[in-house]
DNA sequence: ATTTGGTTGAGACATCTTTCACAAAGATTG
DNA sequence: CAATCTTTGTGAAAGATGTCTCAACCAAAT
């Protein structure tokens, strides 16, 4: 177990995460690679495999323990815990975020908000009040933050990037339609929902 | 060329065209493989081969033309036109997306908005008026809408999705933090920024 | 005209990822 | 208890993806 986990393994994480906690709420205590897999479209020698990079969570004959592999994969992911995360933009999107009740019990917590528009700053927006830019390091350096959402305008993006991580953030969801320039300790997780459209309609006849 | 071509290198085209858009707009009319490799930190030898399985598209010792390029890629992706999008859910998210401009210049166009509740049903959000559940099918029908984008919450979602498609739909973009089961003709792409933050804490020291 | 430097496109090769197949072990049934 | 069924974890095989390398080609400079 645990040498270098590939990248992609770790990718699927998150996603057989967020099917057990389903299938726990709708009240299951025990599943299977199989019945996993069906769920997701994902082969069951796959899913065994992913985690068996982890150490053997199941149990022979029987399947897995829901909730015990729910808590080994929340560990594994460090989401055993709550991360503080910064939002910069006060758009429709970011407001959208900050209203967004869904990062609680996945373990991140919104906990500040910055944008540089006159109109915004000092704006409420759910329980913060919007902060001005040039606030980010202090408060980012203060709480510790390492985790950031990016939602302004592509253009403000990279300088918004670089100010983060100056002051310490090493892991970025960038909602800005372009890509970052980081350095290698960082990582940037892209959200554009015209790209992901694209990579559909070339399947449409 | 065009045997089938794999649907990772699909993935990438969207990133492509996204990276020489923002290089026209600057201004630039040629580039290379080396140049957009190194924008998009991406070997240059992988864009190459990319861009092979659609034809020659660059010329040796000068490399792509911009705007030809362009042009190719949007035919292959099949958005050089505007595709309708239906939207179903008017909430925080739903009412973000419906004021995003960034869908018109890159080939798609939302065309009406659909949402259950009855607060929501007649309002008017950016130049629609949302639109009841039970009137999908038939403005999907006669629309004749092929994508649509789901930001309803989890348990509305797969109920919605088997509306969708039983009205035409054959490209889903799911807002909601669940896996959709659609049948094999019918693609699905997932926006769950948790997912996404969730693949970067495991790298945190 | 020749040389130099840069670039593409593609076959060969290397690496990464997924699937197969099965021993080992727990559960269930008669 | 024995036979049967189910399921995991894993090494081996297969398949998919990415990188290397270089011939062919173009442009620019001398």
């Amino acid at each position: 177990m645990s040498h270098n986990i590939p990248d992609i393994v770790i990718g699927r994480l998150p996603i057989y995460l967020r099917a057990l906690t389903r299938l726990m709420n709708e009240g299951h205590e025990v599943t299977s690679s199989h019945e996993l897999g069906r769920r997701l479209g994902i082969s069951s020698a796959q899913i065994r495999k992913d985690l068996s990079h982890f150490g053997g969570f199941g149990k022979q004959g029987t399947g897995y323990q829901i909730t015990y592999l729910i808590d080994q994969l929340r560990q594994v992911l460090k989401v055993n815990r709550e991360w503080e995360v910064a939002l910069v933009g006060a758009g429709d999107l970011g407001s959208a975020l900050a209203h967004y009740r869904g990062f609680s019990d996945r373990g991140f917590r919104i906990a500040c908000i910055f944008d540089n528009s006159p109109q915004k700053v000092g704006k409420q927006i759910s329980t913060f009040t919007v902060q001005p830019l040039n606030e980010l390091s202090n408060t980012v350096e203060e709480h510790n933050i390492r985790i950031a959402m990016i939602a302004v305008p592509a253009e403000k993006a990279q300088e918004v990037a670089d100010l983060l991580i100056q002051a310490g953030v090493r892991a970025i969801l960038n909602y800005a339609p372009m890509n970052l320039n980081v350095p290698p300790d960082v990582r940037v997780q892209y959200i554009d929902p015209v790209v992901q459209l694209q990579r559909m309609t070339f399947y449409l006849t």
